[in-house]
DNA sequence: TGTACATCAGTGAACGCGCGTTCACTGATGTAC
DNA sequence: TGTACATCAGTGAACGCGCGTTCACTGATGTAC
């Protein structure tokens, strides 16, 4: 009997677990579509086929909403950018900073969602240790990569310096205006490879 | 008579021009206090001390209001920075990159505003190229300093990657969570030396 | 000098709209006895 | 097995608001004769 409850209960929390990745999946694939600062709720409940009060069961409000698309969004490409890494016993600071450009080419609403956050976004405090963790083990990647290329001292302000490098390519030329989608990439990919060209040089000098 | 009339209409155009800039101030002065996507033209009326409907006397819409700030704003910031550059023989990569970063940390406005418009706003065809002449003008002094620190070849993809090297620095932390403003401040300043610092050493190294 | 008219900066209120969120309600399912 | 009740996912319409923009109007000044 009260195995059968919890059963039950537990098929219960699962549907509702499922409905709330509905929501959370509609509202992700409108952040593609479109601008972030002009999705609505409205759109979100029509995207998922729902009621749009039926989200305020699932989210307190628009922010944790799109706080949590964020995170999730985090997550996936935390997972994907990891499993890049330890497939290889080692990188290359030039192999590191390509494979961190071209996974934002690739997956340009991550990169989308990144920016609006970084710069539109002012976060409550209770999500804010969560976005705040994710970016400190995304760091740490980074990190490790500068360690295993024979980096021993300031490992942390190279690796800052290169991820924010890094970052600053994109932002800076991903909507250049009047060139077409392949020069920009090329460009981009260009200037990854003067930054990781730079810090590898100077990393091999500190090593002889 | 006719010397009268002229003397007369320019007054009134040099009063016209006078209450449009008087709106473009009020809107600079809003963009410094809130989110620039929450200032509305009924903000902008009631700092300038007008009604909305005046704003409309003047500029087609918002967005031609907004261009128009963020043009003048660019402006002065492209007059001060070319003084700096000018009051000088010669300036090294480190001392380039930190008085760009200085001027960004000082005028957090022009920053905010630069933010907004490379990741938010699509331009339209029109304001497309004054946009597109003013960043190009910028990046050419970095091309110049560039060539006065020796750099013979590929001038213009270094200065990119110095320039969006520098951006990606301020971006990436400037509203870095959970740090005094001070400590963000020295940090970025830190990374500024490192990225300045590779550019310099790689150039040296070319010259010998 | 006086008068009728034109011009135009400037206004406050209104229009129409879409937003985030809440409300009052429905209807299916489960529970108690 | 049948019935009264509780629970809760789900709904469509509504609330209240602020937005960009426009409208119909005022009033000061200049012009023509």
């Amino acid at each position: 009997m009260d195995q059968n409850y919890r059963t039950l209960s537990e098929l219960k929390e699962a549907e509702r677990e499922a409905r709330k990745q509905m929501i959370l999946t509609a509202t992700l694939k409108l952040f593609g579509e479109k601008k972030i600062s002009e999705v609505s709720m409205r759109d979100i409940a029509k995207e998922a086929g729902i009621s749009p009060a039926l989200i305020y069961r699932h989210f307190d409000d628009k922010d944790e909403l799109f706080i949590e698309s964020f995170l999730l969004k985090i997550s996936e490409m935390f997972a994907q950018f990891e499993e890049t890494f330890s497939g290889r016993k080692q990188m290359s600071i030039e192999e590191i900073g390509e494979a961190f450009i071209q996974y934002l080419l690739n997956n340009p609403l991550f990169f989308k969602m990144m920016s609006y956050f970084m710069l539109d976004y002012t976060l409550v405090e209770d999500h804010l240790e969560k976005f705040n963790n994710a970016i400190r083990e995304f760091l740490a990647i980074f990190d490790e990569g500068f360690r295993q290329n024979g980096l021993e001292e300031n490992v942390r302000i190279y690796s800052h310096a290169f991820f924010s490098a890094l970052n600053g390519i994109m932002i800076t030329f991903y909507h250049y205006p009047g060139r077409s989608e392949e020069e920009i990439k090329e460009h981009i990919l260009r200037l990854t490879k003067v930054i990781s060209g730079l810090f590898t040089k100077v990393i091999d000098d500190m090593k002889t």
